[in-house]
Parts: structure tokens; C-alpha cells; sequence
DNA sequence: CATGAATGAGTGTTCATTCAT
DNA sequence: TATGAATGAACACTCATTCAT
């Protein structure tokens, strides 16, 4: 009877340590000796579970997108409209140390994407269903009255992904600076421009004049 | 006799391959060979005029801040307030194809500075520097009444930071998504923000219930 | 209550995957994984039935010599003298897709050989066993007659032999210009040199000036 | 004043070394760090004079065809015909320790022959000029009335060169076995059959009953 | 000053072999 | 017996750096 392993839980395991390594080390200072050796493994172990480094990578990258759209799912499930778009954004900001890790990796791959055409069109892959975790709370809450019946959709949801990649960068370079406080009165004062759309704000001013 | 040589005139020139290197292959695929190759000289010219790799990029990465500075500047001389504020953030932001290529420059160092302690100390002495070119003209438009009296510059003035960082990568990574006319968008949505301080708009929520 | 396999059958099965492989992949390609792969059976399983690598090759190897050998033994059961002898010099040709195989997977070892002394010392002592399925039916031929009898039995089965061999090569590396046709037509040639001695030949020349 | 290296003359003690690597180790054996070592080296100077592994590969081996073609040339400056064609073919056998060692080269290039394509296409093209080098001296003689006029041309040109490639690689698997003194006889033997074309032989076959 | 030859460590990857199950 | 997980060395190749000229 052969030793038989948990194929899923090996990978999980080498992609765990990956990031260790990437967030310790960073990407370029990734390599597969470094990654084998923070899982415990010998250097050719991970040829069993990847098919080089790229998929590692890869798969590394996606398991960051699929964890935050998990914890999304999960904790907006008893959730509609602006409560659940807030939670949605903020499991997409890095505000504590599991999503600081997650931002750290995601920038990391962020230059890497540039030169290399495998990232680029996973990366392109990821652009829309990112996008909608955004769109779908939006539209709810625009369905529901909460928001401003102006309101583009589209626009909205760029600018929360603009927000959250801006965030990201600022809170993994220089994270003194960049607290979750800060984080989310940047995120408050974008959601108050979702409220009440633009040209009724124009109205009122002009009406207070 | 020996050859005199303009240091600075070479040191230029060495940074300018480097940033075509850089944009052509990516940082990760930069290296020493390829600039020299790309500025035309041997290989071994460069530790005449840099002490290592590392002080190459750290120059290039220098050189793009002071690019960008530089044009801030020139164009905002004879310009006040929210005029000279506009002007700053659209020289920073990747609206045409010179600033489209100092953003893919800047954001390939995000990754690398991660692991490089030196590098990291470059980036956050350059912290302040930009955040003052954004504080200046907003603490002018606001003395001028530009802006809404009870406008938090600080906050404002990372708000654009987080702008830029964040249209910055997106335009990177997704050029055909993030027009010039998107970013402007999204500027004019967060420069409206300025205008009229969060407790007016509540007052006027409130009033006009 | 142990599984009983057949030994043999095993290694027979193992052998005739490893020629596929080094037929498809070459020698140089051909792991001990590929083998398993290609003969249905798990990498670690091969260490039951060979002692190592080098063990399952050089049986591949003598395999090769012994299918040869046995189709010569079947097919000149009935036959005597030079009918023997073409026969077996077309069973040791590659004329045919099965012997193309063959001659390729032997070519795969020559080089192989040079640089690895058991399979050094297994070449050699195929030589004289090789040698002796020329010798045996040239011996008949010249005592029944049919050739000179001045024949050097020694001289012409290594003439066999080196023929045998060219012909493996160039039709192995340039096998449309090496047709089976090519192949008879320089076997002939090299047969009618049995048919009358030299010597028999100069006197006739002689003779007829 | 850089240091200014003879750049074939570096590529040539490369190449040296890489056929003294081969001979005693076998091509699959050949590494770059072996040949490295050999030529007294690092590894990494290799890359200076060669774009990779299969580049000092294919020029080895082009090296030892150029070679053997010089020493032809050379040796048959003032020699036309029969003459000129002994002395060829005499420099294509393995008949010294110099042509047993391009031998053993050659050898270890077949079978590496079969899995490359680069290698393949090279030696497709080597094929017409080394039956060139029989053909040309053939048809001297023929013309000059010392070979058959029967005699076809083609046939013995590559008559010739299967008996090159058939005593090569038994004169580098059995040294012993294959003897200077052995490949002149099978050379002759070869070479008489040119002298009287094969229907004069049945001719006269013919007439002595 | 400038060259480019040379170094040697480090990269991703492959693979024969071992061995606990 | 049979499995396939794991090892660790070897591979070709890249590259920052050094240094004699």
C-alpha cells in the first residue's frame, strides 16, 4: 500500500510557504529552492505538484484572488446592498495583517505582469470578476434607493477598484503612513460621493448660492 | 592626457537606457549587459559611473521622480491654486505616452523595493516630497477659497496619491481599460469632493429632507 | 497470499517499452519515468525487475541482438549455403519497418557505448556471435561450392559485418536515400566479390588483354 | 588597452577540449562544465564564444568534417584519379589515432543525430559535399580510363561512404578487432569491384565455361 | 579612462534512485 | 509486491562583478 498524500493539501502547502517567501523575500528573490526550503521540502518535490515555476506562481496568485472572493462570500451572504458593498471593499483593503500579505503578493505580481504574457492574461482574466464583486453590491443598492439614482455603475465600481489597488500599494510601501483608519475615511469619502450623484450636488450648491 | 568625460552627461545617458530597457523588457529581465549594450557602451563602463546595479536603478527610479517634478514646475510657474493643483496631478498621472511610460518605470521598483532595504529608503524619503507637491497648491487653493474651508489637506493630499498610485497600475496593467478620459473621471470625482466639505453636504442632505 | 508474476513476462513487457521510447525519444530522452509511463506501470516498480537503469538498457540492447538472431535461426531453418546467407544478411538489414526500428534502437547505442564500459563489454561480447551468423553460412556456401575458393572466410563475414553496420547508419540518418533497393544493390556488389576470388579475377583480366 | 583575445583561436581550444571531453566521456557525458574544465576555463566562458551548448556542439562537429575535408584537399593538390581517390578515402578511415579520434566524434554524433533537429538538418547538409568528395576523384578516373566504364558513379560514391561509416564504428567499438591493416583490405576489395564493371565480370564468367 | 574577458554563484529544471507505506 | 513520494545531485544557462590590459 503506497503512502498516499493529500495532493491538494501538498499544493496548499507549498503555495502557503510561497508566500511567505514572496512577502519575506520578494518575488524576484522567489525562487524554487527558497520555496521548498520554507515548506520543508526538498528542492525537486515541488516538480510532483507543479509543473514549473510559473504554475507555483500562478496558482499563488490565484489562490490570493480566490481566498479574498471566498471571505467576500462568505461574509456577505445574509448581506444586500450597501452593507454588503462595504463589506466587499473592505475584505479587498488591507486593513489587517492576513490582507496585508494578501496586498504584499498581489503587488509583487503587479511588475512581474509586465514582461510576461501568462501573468498578463491571467491578470486580464481577473479583471471582470473583480469588477463585478463590486458592480453587484452597487447595483442592489442602487435598486434599493441607497444610492443615487445618477449613479454609473461602471464608474463607481472602477473607482472602488482604483481605490483598492491605490490603497494597496500605499499601505504595503509604506505602512506607518497608511493605517486602516486612514484606509477607510479614503474609502468613506468615496462611497459619500456614491450617495448623492453629481449633478444634484451641483443643484444644491447652486441653489445655496 | 586623459580624457575628460561630462560625468553627469554619462550618468544621463546610462539612465535613459536604462529606462528604455526597463520598458522594453521589464526590470526583472534588466540587466547590467543590456543597458550597457542599449547606451552603447561595455558592460564594465558602468562601475565607472554607478557603484553597482543597484545604484543604476536607484538613479533611474531617482531620475523618474525628478522628471516628473521638474515638469510640475516648469508648467505650474505662473499658475495658483486649483489651476496649479490640476496641473500637478495630470503631469502625474499616465494620460499620454511619456508619463504612461514613467508609471510602468515607478511601478516596476513597487515590487523590487519590497525586498531592498535600500531601495525601500529611497521610496520613503520620496514620500514627503510628493505629498508635498499635492499639499502646496491645495493649502493655496484653499487660502483662496477654492476649496471648502473645512477641507483636511493631509487627507486630501494623500487622497490624490491614492489616485495616482492606483490609476497608475491600472493604466499599466490595463492600458485599453484606463483611457485618459477615465482618469480624468475619476480626478474630477475626488477634486469635486474638495469643493464642499463632508459635515456641508450632510447639512444640505439633511436640509432638503 | 503473495501475487505471483511472471518474471519474465514483466521484463519482456519493460523492454518492449523502453524500445518504444528510445524510438520516439532517443536514447538520451529515455528515463526510467518515461519507461514505467509507457509500459503502464509506476517509475519505482522497474526496481523489481532491474537492478538499475544501466540494467534495463543493456537488456533492451540484447533484446534487440536476440530478436534478430531469432527470426535468422526461424527463417533459414530449411535452408544451406548462400541461400542461408541472404537470408540472413536481409534479416540484419534494415529493409523493412521492424528491422528500421532495430537498426535504430542499436545506433542509439553506439555512441552510448563509448563512454560506459559494461555496455562496452557487452558489445564485445556480441561480436563474435554476430560474426558467427555470417561465418556459419559462408562456410557452407564455399564448401558446397558456391563460392571461390579462395573466399577468406574471416575477411568476408567482417565485409558482412562493416556493410551491415553502414547500412544501418545511413539509413537510419538518411533513410530516403537509403531505400531497401540502394541496400540489395550494394549487398550484391559486395557478394559477387565471394562469387570468384581476386586472384581468379586479375588472371581472367590478365587472360583477355 | 583591453585585453584582446584571438576569438577563434578561444573557439577552436574550445572545440579541442570539447572532442577530448567526447572521446573519453562520451558525448552524453560532455557537459559544459566537463569541457569547460578541460580547456582550462570557468563555465561560464563558454558563453563568450558560443550562444549555448548545442552551438559548440554543431561547430565540433562541423570542425571535424572541415577537418578531414582540409587534409583531402591538402593531400590531393597534385594527385588526380585512382590516386586522388585513395588518398581521399584513406583520410576519411580511422586508420591513425588522429582519424580514430574524428571517428569516435562523428560516432557520438549519430544518435544525438536522431532526437535534434538542428543537429539533423546539419548533417543533411553535410551529406552531397562528402559524397562530393568521392564522386569528383571517381569521375577523374573514370574518365581517365582506370575504372570501368561501366561503372555507375553514384553507387560506388556511396558504396564508399557506407564503407567509411561501417568501419568507423567498428574500428571505435573493437579497436582491436578493426585493424589499419583490415580496413585497407576491405578497401580494396570495395575498390577492385570499380575496376570491372559488373556485366564484364558475368561476361567473362560466361565465357570461361 | 575604457574594455571585454573571465569568474563563479545562482537560476529553473530534470532525473535516477531510495524507501516508507 | 507495488506504489509514488521524496531526495539531492546534475544539468544548461544567466548574470553581477572583477580586473588585467
Amino acid at each position: 500500500m503506497p503512502k498516499i498524500v493529500d495532493w491538494d493539501k501538498r499544493r496548499d502547502e507549498v503555495l502557503a510557504a510561497t508566500w511567505r517567501v514572496i512577502a519575506r523575500e520578494g518575488l524576484q528573490r522567489t525562487t524554487i529552492r527558497r520555496i521548498a526550503g520554507e515548506a520543508g521540502y526538498s528542492p525537486g518535490v515541488l516538480a510532483h505538484y507543479f509543473t514549473n515555476k510559473q504554475d507555483i506562481l500562478s496558482s499563488a496568485l490565484m489562490l490570493c484572488h480566490t481566498r479574498v472572493r471566498d471571505r467576500m462570500r462568505e461574509r456577505t451572504k445574509s448581506l444586500i446592498g450597501l452593507d454588503a458593498l462595504r463589506v466587499v471593499i473592505e475584505e479587498a483593503l488591507p486593513l489587517d495583517e492576513e490582507r496585508d500579505l494578501e496586498a504584499g503578493i498581489e503587488i509583487n505580481f503587479w511588475s512581474q505582469t509586465l514582461g510576461n504574457p501568462e501573468l498578463a492574461k491571467l491578470q486580464h482574466n481577473e479583471f471582470e470578476p473583480i469588477l463585478d464583486d463590486f458592480r453587484h453590491p452597487l447595483l442592489e443598492a442602487k435598486a434599493l434607493g441607497q444610492l443615487s439614482s445618477d449613479l454609473d455603475i461602471e464608474e463607481a465600481a472602477r473607482a472602488l477598484m482604483v481605490l483598492m489597488d491605490g490603497l494597496s500599494i500605499e499601505r504595503v510601501l509604506f505602512p506607518s503612513r497608511t493605517t486602516p483608519e486612514l484606509q477607510l475615511r479614503m474609502l468613506d469619502l468615496l462611497l459619500r460621493t456614491f450617495d448623492r450623484g453629481l449633478e444634484e450636488q451641483v443643484t444644491v450648491a447652486v441653489e445655496s448660492e
